[in-house]
DNA sequence: ACGAGGTTTTACAGGTCAGTATAGGAAGGA
DNA sequence: TCCTTCCTATACTGACCTGTAAAACCTCGT
């Protein structure tokens, strides 16, 4: 029962979406290490032999909470792309839809901080990891060729670090008003590139 | 002998040099968390009793490891700021001095990277942490001011978040060029600024 | 009625964690 | 000579770590 990738998040049963829950709030909070499986099985109201009939290892685990993450972020960007018409509209929804998330994530990139922890690549988290950063990138990228852009991987590149650096910023600078700013620089630049 | 902050990292012995030089290198590669004390000792060819006769705590040297590679960043910035006798060119000196620090630290920022893994503000290198990020926004602030930037504090933040965001993405998205497109929009943000 | 899947309970293995105890060796200045 | 500082060596504590063992209970579909 020794998992090497993360789970459907959308087909466990009713303890093990309790375990992931637990499990979630408990690593973004005290980073993974920090957190012991006996912990998340207690606070989850579980007993641990259901956490590994469940999940198998703690590597699974993870992976899977951060497949989980990624799967929320992405729905949240996405229903907002589809609702735009503009392409300038769709460069845009990240930073959008950021207003919306940190509310509830205030530490930072969960999948920056995972990273930081997890530096062997053959660890399963990691390729979500990887692939949730390219995501959004190629979402970018895909949005600056539709509105025009004359370097849309340029532009792709440049949002993209206005928007991790506004993330990492609501951890270590939480006075200002990342969103705001991040939001109103992506405007700027995406006026100067089309 | 138990420390509450971070030891001067200029006036250590020389066994307490060697111990910090591993510790460093072992919890910016691998987390915090994931390196115990017996191992840092025992890769310093040092004993246990040694590096807790030097630094009192595990904390205190993840604050002194933490503060060591502040001076060091700082130093590097501070040289090119002071070379520089245009408010435009200091404006820029942290992203030149990204060209050269990146070569060492590929895995993202140490700060970052460690604030996932540090949510107790208690801890003594929380503070070393912030300070940093502090640090690098007068910076910008102070150029900013003296550049003639009409919104010396919005020119400041742009800049912080282009800057963190091209080192997370060092780690991120290895494929880019990071440097040079953050160095590059650093260049056309200070222009439409000022 | 029966079986299968999900879960509980208690206990344990084997290892690693941060930190301490105790005792002594080596060098250098007063 | 004596004292202090730095360092070595070995062993230990008590807690915590991931993961497993074995037996039984509950619920639900068929």
């Amino acid at each position: 029962m020794n998992h090497r990738t993360a789970l459907d998040p959308e087909t466990l049963t009713p303890s093990a979406r309790r375990i992931l829950i637990t499990a979630a709030a408990l690593f973004y909070d005290n980073g993974i290490a920090a957190v012991g499986v006996d912990r998340i099985a207690a606070d989850s109201g579980v007993t641990k032999r259901t956490l590994y009939n469940r999940f198998g290892s703690k590597e699974t685990l993870v992976a899977t909470y951060l497949l989980e993450r990624d799967r929320r972020w992405r729905a949240l960007v996405e229903r907002r792309v589809h609702r735009s018409a503009r392409a300038t509209e769709r460069l845009l929804a990240p930073f959008e839809a950021l207003g919306e998330w940190t509310v509830q994530h205030p530490r930072g990139c969960a999948f920056v901080n995972a990273l930081a922890e997890l530096p062997d690549p053959a660890h399963p988290a990691h390729r979500v990891i990887i692939e949730e950063k390219q995501w959004l990138r190629a979402l970018f990228e895909q949005a600056a060729e539709e509105a025009g852009a004359e370097r849309p991987d340029l532009l792709a590149a440049r949002l993209y670090f206005v928007h991790e650096g506004a993330l990492t910023a609501q951890a270590t600078a939480p006075d200002l008003d990342a969103v705001e700013i991040a939001t109103d620089l992506a405007h700027l630049l995406v006026r100067t590139a089309v």
